[in-house]
DNA sequence: TGCCAAAACTTGACAGCGTAAAGATTGATG
DNA sequence: CATCAATCTTTACGCTGTCAAGTTTTGGCA
């Protein structure tokens, strides 16, 4: 067949079928050795575009992540000024990985924490860092005696674990940048209250 | 030798060992045999105690999350009260997987974000959605002529992004919660503002 | 005490994986 | 038309997780 030998287009075919079978069953049933029997090629036939297998998931990652800003450019787009721009950003990122939770977990990491977020609700298999937080905040409310409404403490709840999850990610999960002083970042407790 | 067939302790022995593996390659160099050779055991040894690779995973990431209660519930103790405790088991939540990358990693993915959270610098290789993000917040510094210090910056940037990100992983990694109602939350912006 | 079932461990085997080397096929270029 | 580089196939290797069957040890019961 002297149409197929050369597929002409196998790059990116690799790349789509990588990302149709992370959607379908996850990260860890994308092997070599499938993406390329997809593609309807040998198993080898990747090594003429990508050096390994991490080559080509980092290929598939820039593919997904080009999808993200195409969304978060479009909120920019949307806003009437630079602030609420930011917010805008800040839901269409929140949205973006919900409605493809099999991406975040690609692009992120595997694992799967469970946390029940609703004040009047609680989990055995709840993580313990996470219940631990909520307990101290629920104690904190009652001995200043400060009521407010369910959504409001389960708001002010989230923003607290975001915030503390949140930084931890970035900062053991971003690549070294020297000058960035986190010491002096975490003195204070500005950003985490 | 009577006394190392059975080996005693190897649940708790090759927990240690996995540890340790993770800590000084990191989690792709962990596998059940070299875990199990490093036990001085055979290759399918852990199967009497492991259902299989998952449950021994597991049973490390109960581990150091177990590691991760004893400082902040420390935090706990050692701060006047709930206010004050909830802002110090964040730092040391941050502090914790500050000091142990491989451990968060290990815990919540494999990802290596690249962004310069400098105000003043950036890099080829910035995450884009965080550069986006970036070039945004400075835009509207300067669009409503705001004067604030370079850390001061810095500090609200880093909140906002940690917020985007830190909610993004909750909602994305949290296993199932159904009556928490992540639309209710998001519908209004306190979340990110 | 002696025995026996269950627990702990070994050995051997299998399919799937990533990857390297060598050869076949193709399209493009001179 | 000849040639060459790019692309793809075939073959092979060691490593992996897992299973099945056999061996050793332990603990408890007759």
């Amino acid at each position: 067949m002297s149409d197929t030998y050369h597929h002409g287009n196998l790059r990116e075919a690799l790349i789509e079928e990588g990302i149709r079978i992370i959607n379908e069953s996850g990260e860890d049933a994308l092997s070599l050795r499938k993406v390329a029997s997809a593609c309807n090629v040998s198993h080898a036939a990747p090594y003429a575009h990508f050096k390994d297998k991490d080559e080509l998931i980092e290929a598939i990652k820039e593919s997904v992540t080009e999808q993200l800003m195409a969304e978060m450019e479009d909120a920019v787009k949307a806003a009437a000024n630079s602030e609420t721009a930011i917010v805008g950003m800040g839901k269409r990122y929140v949205s973006f990985f919900r409605g493809n939770p099999d991406y975040f977990k690609f692009l992120f990491g595997r694992q799967n924490i469970t946390a029940h977020l609703r004040i009047d609700e609680k989990g055995d298999d709840d993580y313990p860092p996470f219940v631990l937080l909520k307990e101290t905040y629920l104690k904190y409310l009652k001995e200043n005696g400060i009521k407010k409404s369910r959504k409001k403490k389960e708001v002010e709840l989230l923003k607290i674990w975001a915030s503390a999850h949140g930084l931890a990610a970035i900062a053991c999960m971003s690549g070294v940048i020297p000058s960035f002083d986190w010491d002096e970042m975490l003195e204070g407790d500005d950003l985490l209250r």
